[in-house]
DNA sequence: TTCAATTGTCCACATTATAAGACAAGTGGC
DNA sequence: GCCACTTGTCTTATAATGTGGACAATTGAA
């Protein structure tokens, strides 16, 4: 099976999730044996079974004594696709809610890679925030941010806990003008994983903002984790004949401070 | 250390990474004492080491037998960070090239949900195929892609390695018109681990794209997972004043049939 | 009812990961 | 040279994980 960070148990599990989703199985029939899934993957029974509890506790398989194994009918909660169009907006037509955990506020000296990306002069501080957002009382972001010190010191530890940083930004006349970002995945450090209540271990979507002002001067670098079962980015795109052949331009947008 | 799928090794692997990746060491000086570092962490040393071993090999640390352990300088070589905007022109520019492997041709029946996308007829089928993209001889990125099948035979299993998918329908004179892209993250089955030469568990970045044409037909479906490593999606964001707020018009664009 | 096939449960054993400690070997400041 | 401190290596013990087999309980079809 090639190189593997994870348990026999754990690499059957993902395997077998997988063929779940590809529809390897039949719909209606149900599993093979355990006898013959086991001999398959070459692995004792017991081990394969682990694997099967690992799918029934995720709901995606029935297991009856005498009779089998089964796919479970009632389809896994989808994530909210949140499309890069506008994310406030989405959130409210849903009806749900979400809420902030302020969890760390200070002043230090930024990375080089933060300093460097933001367009700081050697020396210059800034405002450091880690923070986690809730959907209906489920985590599912956290949020790791840098602002230039002397724009930090335009609101406090308690503004933070209410207001999206780039809403506090704007109040205090500092608009966003453009704005680059990343999306990568990353495992869940054991940090991450308290945060955001995963497994130690976990996929997760890693997003790296970093806006800047009209004169192109950088006011925020956003560094951002996210569940995937509970978040997803979705964008539209739309055709555009282009000179130099044909393009996608994204016909998506979104709102600003939304989730920062 | 909360819920984990990983072992002790691989927790502490990913701590430390994390802690080398926010600057938690002094730059010159080196990391702590395996001593100290085993007693903070709750592990032998024997454990620890294992974990200094593989951020070793990583290349983010050396270690010197009677000096210590130390951040090493040279830094890791960065992901491709693909703009939204043109993907071809990008791998142009850098002079790179890619390669394919067709590893899978087929007709076969959809699944539900890619039926649904599409917006299939029932028993209508779809080409399918699997496929694994290469720059410089590396694997990024591993494609499963369904095409209804009358557009499917439109092209042949020689022309779909040689040439994007979306390049082909264009040749036949259908137009890819808007599509609609999401961005998620999952661990590596041990199909695409062996496909993309990561471990078993290793983190990926997992595209599902469905293009429509003009008429709203649905004429592809892709679904990708991508290597971290090796390829990100960066995106431009421009700031856009509108009537129900500050918003951001994606300044990016992709170019058609880059990947696909 | 009978019977073959299934999942559920248990046990003894092997393999691997981790723990705790000892000691060797190398480094750098004194 | 001396000495405190570091990483490298080894041994032994314990815990976690996986193996192979046996048997019970349940199901559904003949």
């Amino acid at each position: 099976m090639a190189v593997a960070d994870l348990s026999k148990t754990r690499q059957i599990h993902l395997t077998l999730r997988d063929r779940i989703a590809r529809g390897a199985f039949d719909r209606d029939g149900g599993l093979p044996g355990e006898q013959s899934l086991a001999a398959e993957f070459g692995v004792s029974r017991v081990t394969l079974r682990r694997a099967l509890a690992l799918l029934e506790e995720e709901g995606l398989i029935e297991r009856r004594q005498g009779a089998g194994t089964f796919l479970s009918d009632r389809g896994k909660p989808q994530p909210i696709a949140v499309e890069l169009a506008d994310v406030m907006t989405h959130l409210v037509e849903m009806g749900r809610t979400t809420q902030v955990n302020l969890l760390e506020f200070d002043y230090r000296d930024p990375l080089p890679d933060v300093a460097r990306a933001l367009g700081l002069k050697p020396g210059e501080r800034v405002q450091w925030s880690l923070r986690r957002r809730l959907i209906d009382g489920a985590p599912f972001s956290f949020l790791t941010t840098c602002v230039p010190e002397d724009i930090g010191r335009l609101y406090t530890r308690r503004d933070l806990a209410r207001r999206p940083l780039l809403a506090l930004l704007e109040l205090n006349g500092l608009a966003a003008d453009h704005a680059t970002q990343d999306i990568s995945a990353e495992l869940a450090t054991p940090e991450a994983a308290a945060a955001l209540d995963v497994a130690i271990g976990a996929p997760l979507i890693a997003m790296t903002r970093v806006v800047h002002d009209a004169s192109g001067r950088g006011i925020e670098y956003l560094r951002a984790l996210y569940r995937p079962d509970r978040y997803t980015f979705r964008m539209a795109l739309a055709r555009e004949a282009g000179a130099a052949g044909v393009r996608w331009a994204p016909a998506a947008r979104e709102m600003a401070g939304a989730d920062a």
